[in-house]
DNA sequence: TCGAACCCTGCCCCAGGGGCAAGGTCAAGT
DNA sequence: ACTTGACCTTGCCCCTGGGGCAGGGTTCGA
């Protein structure tokens, strides 16, 4: 009959594949409709119908057996459940956007790594003129610190960057992070240890939990980075054990 | 050693299963850790990174196996590379707030399954008071063309609308709709049959394709409702042929 | 010393289709 | 009358991105 339409057809006005539709019809959301002579299947505006209701549900994110629930379900259950998927289609375009947002940064830097206390202290390490080897060697300390322990690493992160300000200790950590190539024997090294050794203990009292020494982030990033250490660090690291 | 974090650590850390874990390691994304002696994944601070890289990704849709090519890719094709995903990224936002609108229309009427002409062509028949069970039929009648032949079935609306604006039509078309429920051998069905076919012969002239006559939209539409005919009306078909 | 909370591997399961094989059918042109 | 291309049919296996569960071993704190 003249309004029969055939698979294809109907596929491409819900602008699915016929596949899609075939699957339809084995998970119950489409009835099957009757065959032409030949075996094809012919659909009448119904069909046409629900398979636009479907790919709407679907689109949203809809499992297809709760399509089916859907499909014949009376209008306040739909109502509400429309309402439901809604709600939930909000949110996803809202999750979306913060994933843009977060895919921006990971052309940018560290942001996306660490906490942004963190990522500050990094900032303020750079302004310092401290090298890239010892911002990556902090970076991936303060991650570890912060997986094991997100709470005692915020503790630390404020007490660091509240050191930091400190003319002596930002003086001292240049000094480490320079003392990374020097040669073993190097004659600074002993001074370099004496000086470290007289900061601590002159601030000792001051902060209960002692705040976290360099050479101590560098050892927890030990396994991470092969060039964690140096031959002058392990020297300076004995020389302060003494 | 102090710094190396256990897989349900680490899976916290990126907000991921340990299973997710387990398949990245798989699928060769993340690569495998050194274990401890007693066989446990122990991770380090470039893994916790890899891993909110990945996550970062695969939230934006990419698929792991394009994840594992751009952790490795030179960062001009890595800057490429997120370009093109954040597009793609857009375009997913625009279609889910389109779904939304969607949506909110699967509660409100037709509008969903036929075009905005159709639509304003079957609003036009409500303010003329037609029956809904006509408009139904309507409605179907016009997917039905749609799917069939949407070049067609734009012509075909858009000389409906026209001729639905003449009051001699108007008239005429009530009055099919009123026939639905007479005997099949009332006396006003010649009448009717005849004036009907003095309409059109009067207007054959006037447009090129014939318009499309109501019965013969329900006969289109006749195999996908129960209700798409009545006695009457095939009393009526029979009269105007002869 | 016990229980809770971890960790291990291995296996099968799910949605939502895609792809391909190996046919049958239909309409148009020649 | 034949061919060609575009349809249609069923059936089967494939993919992604994991989840769930079984059947173990380990570690840590009370």
């Amino acid at each position: 009959m003249a309004g029969m339409i055939t698979i294809g057809k109907l596929a491409d006005y819900a602008g699915v594949t016929i596949k899609a539709v075939r699957h339809y019809h084995e998970r119950g959301l489409l009835t099957e409709p009757d065959r032409d002579s030949s075996g094809y299947r012919r659909y009448t505006a119904r069909h046409a119908i629900d398979l636009v209701k479907i790919r709407t549900l679907a689109d949203a994110g809809v499992p297809l057996a709760r399509v089916r629930e859907l499909l014949d379900a009376d209008p306040d259950t739909l109502t509400a459940a429309i309402a439901d998927i809604d709600h939930d289609l909000k949110d996803r375009i809202a999750r979306l956007r913060r994933t843009r947002l977060q895919l921006a940064q990971l052309r940018g830097g560290d942001q996306l790594f660490v906490s942004p206390d963190v990522a500050t202290y990094l900032d303020a390490l750079r302004d310092l003129g401290v090298s890239e080897r010892q911002i990556r060697l902090e970076r991936d300390g303060w991650i570890l610190m912060q997986t094991a322990s997100p709470a005692d690493a915020a503790v630390w992160i404020a007490e660091k960057r509240e050191l930091i300000t400190d003319p002596a200790f930002r003086a001292l950590y240049l000094e480490h992070d320079a003392a990374y190539d020097w040669p073993p024997d190097d004659a600074r090294l002993p001074a370099l240890a004496k000086r470290t050794r007289d900061w601590f203990t002159s601030h000792h009292s001051h902060t209960e939990t002692r705040p976290v020494h360099n050479p101590t982030i560098a050892q927890l990033a030990a396994q991470s980075q092969p060039e964690a250490t140096s031959p002058a660090w392990d020297r300076l690291a004995q020389l302060m054990r003494d």
